[in-house]
This record gives structure tokens, C-alpha cells and sequence, in this order.
DNA sequence: GCTGCTCTATTTGTATACAAAATTTAACGT
DNA sequence: ACGTTAAATTTTGTATACAAATAGAGCAGC
């Protein structure tokens, strides 16, 4: 059986990124506690967890709330994925296997059908944003480097709190999927360059995307 | 009067990073409490914090160790160093006051000056090596970008513990000393590339000086 | 001598109790 | 009516107590 603190770390996060009670919604102790009819120490444990990882603010003797988010936060976020995944399509080019190239080429396509079926947004949507993770967390697993893929990682969260994926316009999908397409051609290539440049240009596409202008000075 | 956990963690980490008790050493929370004279709570409260920055492994029902790290993983750290230090410099160059410049200019002078004198490397080093600090320090924070600054602190923990500075032949140094005038020029110059890039190489050599060859395949 | 087992002792995980701090509420004076 | 101060309540921080899990010592069997 797993510990209390762990069960509660994954409800509390899965609730944050679900986005049920956002809005630096005020998280306290006891009432957690009672609500899941344990004691306050795990709770407390989660919490502190959480704290760590940036999905809840925590005060001293003022307690913990969700962690809330502006535009200069994502801005910031996009900006290091870029140069992070960027890295990590670097690293991973020249080790990817066959197989894994396969793996990908078959997620490209898997996002392509999807977008062309005349699904309604609401189920379509989440099923490309589950397959865009997979696309990207498996070159980072790719680059065979646990640090850089927990940076990312850490990274994330954000972005997926804010549903960023709901904005895309239809022509931005597509660019993004043949982004994609392109990136996985690079790397079966074995041109690191050429992988690496296009995942920089993909991120900070999904950044325009979703921030309107590039850069306001 | 500050929390008592936050007093425990800074003296463990203080401690670990000293190398007061590495060797993966077991870090019993009872002991810690007993030989601090409080309870076991803040000392677990702090013990998870440390794990949440890589400073400890805690594995369940076994408790915590102090981190080991070999030297696949500097080399992982450099090279995220090497991009996020860099991606600072771009950041940073186009913000830069003339103020900013002259700090910078003024760590430099101090560090060749240091460099020069004749004093044994016990006292030198160590002097050096803070001025490198704050440095990059420097740099990272006119960034302006606070979570890029944080990616980097947690990676920095590791060489720290390490003591790597201590390696270095003197010729590196010279080398050394000469990139940061040099990444200086370029932001007083306003070429974020070279100031970048030079920053890039700057942070691959100190690796390749502390790890022997650039990448043995 | 070595391997595997049981039982004990240590150590972690959780619950509860109490103290300190902060927030809210209420009373009071102007 | 307003602001200020002082209780009262809530909530966090720490200590202690107990349960569950792990590690280690000692011993049986080969």
C-alpha cells in the first residue's frame, strides 16, 4: 500500500491541474484532512511537496493557497521549454533508435487523422493535447538525460493549468502538426541541427500562439 | 524568530555542501532531532525540502541518504548549464544598465587581481570561487527571468558539493577569467550572440576542464 | 563456512495534543 | 458611523505517542 502523503500529493495535483479549484483558492490543513478522513501530517507533507514543485504558495504560519499565474509567467515558461526541448532534440537525435523514430511517425499520424475527423472540440481537443505530451515527453526521454526531463517537467505544470490548448486556431494546429512531422524527419535524418531548430521554432510558435504578439516592448 | 524548520534545513544543507557528511551518509531523522534539541517534525519537514532540490534521496520507509553523483551526472549539469547560463546572457544583454556593466567589470578586475597574487591556492580558491559566484549570480539575475533562476540554482548544488574549483590548472584559469571580461565586452557592446555564445563555451570548458575529455564515446 | 529464517530493535509513517501566530469578531470610545 | 483596540476563533508550527515497515542479530540447517 502506498503512503497516505503520497495519495494525497496526487489528488491535491491532479485537482490543481484539472483546474477544479483554482483561482489561489486557500488550501487549509485540517479541513483537507477531515475531507479525506486522515490526520494533518500528510496533508501538511503534500502540501510541502506541491510547494516545491510550484503548484501551491505557501506562507510562513499563513498557510498554503494554489499558485495563480499571469501572462509574464507564461511568457517566461515557453521561453525555457524552447531552449529546453530544443536541447533535448539535440541530445536525442543521434541516439534515437528505429524503433523509436517509428513510435513517433506513428503519433504524427495518429494527430493528423485526428485533426482532420469533424470531432467536436471538446473530445477532440484533449486527445491531441494527450498525444502532443506523449510526442514531446518521449524525446525528452529520448535525450537520456533525468535532469533535463525533470526541468521540463517542472516547467509544465503551468501551462497545463492554464489550458493553453484551447486557443489554437485551426491553421496554427496545423503548422504545429507538420512541425512535428518535420522534427521526427530531422531526427531519422540524424540532423540535430535541423531537429533541434524546428523544436525551438515549435515552442515558441505554441508562445505566439497563445500570447498574441511576440514580444511587446 | 524564524521557523525551526527552516533553521534545520539551512544547517543540513549548509552541511551538506561543505561536505561535512557526504559518502551518502544515513540521515536519521531521531539523531538529528536529539542532537539539535527538537522533535522529529521540523527535522522531516526539512529533510523532504532538501529532497525536492536533489540534495537528498529519500526512498519510502527507508529514509533519507545524502545524494551521490557521479560523473555522468556533472556532465549532465554543465551541458543544462552551459544552455541556461547562455539563455541568460542573451536575456540579459539587452537589459544590461551601464551600472550593471560595471559590477561586472569591477568582479573581473578583482578576479585577475586575485589571480595574480601569490597567495596559497587554500586562501585563493576559495576567494575566486565566490567572486565567480556572484558573477554568474549577477548575470542570472539581470536576466530578469526569476524562474530560469531557479532551474540553475538547483543545478548548481551539485558541483558545489563536488568542490570542482579545486582542479583547475592555471592555464584554465587565465582562460577562464578571460571569457568573463570577454562576455563583459560583448554586453557592454549589446551582441547578445557573442555574448551568449562566449558564456556557452565558458561553462563547456570549466567541464571539459573538470571532466577530462569533451565526451568519450 | 555459508545460506536462509525468525525475532528483536531501529526507524519511518501517521495520528493526536498542545503552543504560537494570525485572522476574525466584537466591543468600545471618539 | 468610523476607526481602534481587545478578546475569541481559526489555523499553522512543533512535540509527543503509537502503528507499520525495515534492517540486523542470532540461530538452525545444510
Amino acid at each position: 500500500m502506498a503512503k497516505i502523503a503520497t495519495t494525497v500529493y496526487e489528488q491535491i495535483r491532479t485537482a490543481i491541474l484539472n483546474g477544479e479549484l483554482s483561482n489561489s483558492e486557500r488550501l487549509v490543513e485540517e479541513d483537507l484532512a477531515v475531507s479525506m478522513g486522515i490526520s494533518r501530517t500528510p496533508v501538511r507533507e503534500a502540501l510541502r511537496r506541491l510547494a516545491a514543485e510550484g503548484l501551491v504558495d505557501v506562507s510562513p504560519n499563513r498557510g498554503a493557497r494554489v499558485a495563480e499565474w499571469d501572462v509574464h509567467d507564461l511568457r517566461e515558461i515557453f521561453d525555457l521549454r524552447s531552449i529546453l526541448e530544443s536541447h533535448a532534440c539535440e541530445l536525442a537525435t543521434p541516439r534515437a533508435s528505429a524503433a523509436e523514430i517509428e513510435f513517433l511517425e506513428n503519433i504524427c499520424t495518429e494527430m493528423e487523422e485526428l485533426a482532420e475527423t469533424d470531432l467536436s472540440s471538446e473530445t477532440r481537443l484533449p486527445a491531441l493535447a494527450a498525444r502532443n505530451r506523449i510526442f514531446h515527453g518521449k524525446i525528452i526521454e529520448m535525450s537520456n538525460s533525468t535532469r533535463l526531463g525533470l526541468l521540463i517537467e517542472t516547467l509544465i505544470h503551468v501551462p497545463i493549468v492554464m489550458q493553453t490548448y484551447k486557443v489554437y486556431s485551426p491553421e496554427a494546429l496545423q503548422r504545429s502538426l507538420h512541425h512535428h512531422r518535420e522534427i521526427v524527419n530531422a531526427m531519422k535524418a540524424g540532423d540535430e541541427v535541423w531537429a533541434s531548430s524546428v523544436m525551438r521554432a515549435h515552442v515558441l510558435a505554441a508562445r505566439e500562439e497563445i500570447l498574441g504578439q511576440p514580444d511587446p516592448a
